[in-house]
DNA sequence: GCCCAGGTGGGTA
DNA sequence: TACCCACATGGG
């Protein structure tokens, strides 16, 4: 199938997603989650983000003033939680510096490299956030998307990122709705599989 | 017990 | 560029 004929059979089959899965929706809260989800099963991600948000360490401000070690046991369910708490500080810090200019500007790729010059933010993380957080037109690279771009459709998967992304922007129209909702929709359809496996998961049902 | 999960940074050749 | 490894928890 191409690119355009897999999103079709998506839609028809799934019909729309509207993600991300949040627990509050603000932007930092889907950056945070962003960074959290690294090699980690969302459902542990989402108990890292309840703890946070239970403290009310749910915003940029409470972070960079929190206790490193403190983040670091809320977000233990999430895995990797020392690398994680001190990403998630330079990401607050950079949402405090840049998140009203972010929000205010055309997309260009020079928001993403200032993004991605975080530590703790690669290409995934960056694109995700700058998608699901900023409204931008920047399609997301996951394993997801990579697994499925190998066994549906006429590419091989091992692509390097942004090779990858360029083929699937190139096939789409530069619509952020229509990226949020074809990320969303691969998860939806690779979970799926995953539970028909065996192996858990599951799929947005609204 | 073993494998995997919506990665990233640092090191080496 | 292309590999390798550490990072850590939770579920099947």
């Amino acid at each position: 199938m191409t690119i355009t004929e897999f999103y079709q059979y998506l839609f028809v089959r799934y019909g729309e997603q509207h993600w991300w899965p949040c627990v509050s929706g603000s932007r930092w809260e889907i950056a945070a989650g962003a960074v959290l989800t690294q090699n980690c099963a969302w459902r542990n991600v989402e108990k890292a983000l309840v703890n946070l948000e239970a403290v009310g360490l749910n915003t940029p401000e409470a972070v960079v003033a929190a206790d490193a070690a403190l983040i670091g046991e809320l977000v233990r369910p999430a895995g990797f939680f020392r690398q994680k708490s001190a990403y998630l500080r330079e990401v607050a810090e950079f949402f405090l510096a840049n998140e009203s200019r972010f929000a205010a500007a055309e997309y260009t790729p020079e928001l993403r490299r200032e993004l991605l010059a975080v530590k703790g933010v690669g290409r995934e993380t960056a694109d995700a956030i700058l998608l699901y957080a900023f409204n931008f037109p920047v399609f997301v690279i996951d394993a997801y998307t990579r697994r499925v771009a190998a066994r549906h459709l006429d590419l091989d998967g091992t692509e390097a990122y942004d090779e990858l992304q360029r083929k699937f922007a190139a096939a789409l129209p530069a619509d952020p709705a229509l990226f949020n909702e074809y990320h969303a929709l691969i998860v939806c359809f690779c979970k799926e599989s995953c539970r028909k496996s065996g192996c858990g998961g599951d799929c947005p049902t609204s």
